[in-house]
RNA sequence: GGUGGGAUUCCCGAGCGGUCAAAGGGGCCAGACUGUAAAUCUGGUGGCUCUGCCUUCGCAGGUUCGAAUCCUGCUCCCACCA
């Protein structure tokens, strides 16, 4: 059967971007055997739904997903909807503060899957929510998992075994979160696993309990019904081979891509937003970025690179952009970087500041009270060492303000430009 | 339960009776340079009706001409002991 490409053209495509691959060895014995057998791998990427907002971080394992759907495979994307109300423990030192609710979970789990439908084909995915086997599975169930784990192989985990050491307290609903998502990889039959580097632990628990007899024949009375002919003689399940991301850099080009760190690049966002954060990145960032969110060859890369490292991120902007907006989007968005930034030009949206007649006198307003009042300055003390330090222009020509009480007539449409990105145009305001 | 240590401006962290709006670093902002990258240099970083005034150093009181600094109580953290 030919509907597979042969294997190693299928590694080229798997090993682009990854960091780390487990058992690497067993890869391209799966994939051979897959290939004769015409039966796709079981593709398995899990999500805990804690918050909203994917950003471009998140698309590098989803990325190698849809690569897979491409590659004639099957993706499976879980929704721990029970993991997260235990909260991931990983790289943490300490227990998570808070656990979600039900129905919060749920309602960030159809928000996900709406982000998440921009990356991977959603019509071609099989998706399940763990708690559709976690919420049935009886205490016994639970207790004959539990005896495939022990307490020493928790501890080899980094993470536990540094708030072990510290005596920091570790839950045992924490200890199960490793073990959930790894019988995850059981009931579904996973072949492979993707995610980050910091999932090692939990990949390799997932092999463990894909051998035992016990937990496969448990597993099947969840009902998912690949898991069935997937059984070998032994009554295990074959073993899962992890494929590790690492991990995405933010915009600072030093920290992870996160949310609470305010360095990353949401996939929602407008697409001008995202290019002029992509122009704004490190020089150093742009192979990770090419490399592991786009798919254009290497080989371009490194030619695009050679090039002005402004072009380069133009088109860097332009490729990822076009993922997730119309292309002709994406190219106005970078023609309209460069005209509006690249070209010391005015952005075309500059916000609208109301001054109230009641603060002008003879038609002027001083320096220092105006730019407070457009809300381009937080204070006036800001505004006074705003204008010190020679930050302050107004009118389209851009004159220098001088001094924080210099008076400047307010016209209507006057541009008041604070420091490098602030700008306003002025409109009175009669009823004021 | 016992004994010590600590809570400082966005963050870390000095200060331990006046010269403290509070060292230093980080971050951030502005200027120079430039590709609105990095690096570097310079300045800034509580508020105001700004050569001065007002409010900040966990919370509430007190001592003093004067307190972030001393005393009392409270709250919260941390370490060691049991």
């Amino acid at each position: 059967m030919n509907v597979f490409a042969s294997v190693d053209e299928q590694l080229a495509v798997i090993r682009r971007g990854v960091e780390k691959i487990v058992p690497e060895e067993e890869l391209s014995a799966r994939l051979e055997a897959s290939r004769k057998s015409g039966q796709p791998l079981r593709v398995k990427y899990g999500i805990d739904p804690t918050g909203i907002d994917v950003h471009l971080g998140h698309t590098v394992p989803l990325r190698k997903l849809r690569q897979f759907q491409e590659l004639g495979h099957q993706a499976v994307i879980i929704i721990g909807n029970y993991t997260a109300l235990v909260g991931d423990p990983s790289g943490r030192d300490q227990a998570r503060a808070k656990r979600l609710t039900a129905e919060q979970v749920e309602q960030n789990a159809r928000d996900y899957l709406t982000q998440v439908g921009k990356v991977v084909d959603l019509s071609k995915a099989e998706v399940h929510r763990n708690g559709d086997w976690f919420s049935r599975m009886s205490f016994a169930d639970l207790l004959s998992l539990c005896g495939k784990v022990t307490v020493a192989q928790l501890l080899t985990r980094d993470d536990f075994a540094k708030r072990y050491a510290a005596q920091t307290a570790i839950y045992l609903h924490e200890c199960l979160y490793p073990v959930m998502q790894a019988y995850d990889s059981v009931v579904i039959a996973a072949d492979i696993e993707l995610g980050g580097t910091e999932q090692l632990y939990s990949f390799m628990l997932a092999r463990d309990l894909q051998k035992e007899p016990e937990l496969v024949s448990q597993a099947q009375h969840f009902g998912v019904a690949a898991c069935r002919d997937r059984v070998l003689p032994t009554g295990g399940l074959p073993q899962q081979i992890g494929l590790m991301s690492p991990i995405l850099v933010g915009t600072d080009g030093v920290r992870r891509m996160g949310k609470s760190l305010g360095n990353y690049i949401g996939i929602a966002e407008a697409p001008y937003e995202q290019m002029k954060k992509f122009m704004q990145l490190p020089d150093a960032v742009m192979r990770m970025y090419f490399e592991l969110l786009t798919s254009l060859p290497l080989a371009e890369v490194d030619e695009i690179l050679a090039g002005h490292p402004r072009d380069a991120k133009l088109r860097l902007g332009q490729e990822v952009i076009r993922q997730y907006h119309p292309a002709d989007i994406a190219t106005e968005a970078a023609d309209r970087w460069q005209r509006e930034v690249g070209g010391g030009g005015l952005p075309e949206d500059i916000p609208i500041a109301l001054i109230p007649t009641s603060a002008l006198a003879n038609g002027a307003v001083p320096a220092a009270v105006l730019l407070k009042v457009t809300g381009l300055v937080a204070s006036s003390s800001d505004a006074r060492r705003l204008i010190a330090q020679g930050g302050a222009y107004y009118s389209d020509d851009l004159v220098g303000i001088t001094a924080h009480d210099q008076p400047i007539e307010v016209v209507d449409g006057l541009l008041i430009k604070a420091g490098k990105k602030k700008l306003a145009r002025l409109k009175i305001d009669p009823t004021a």
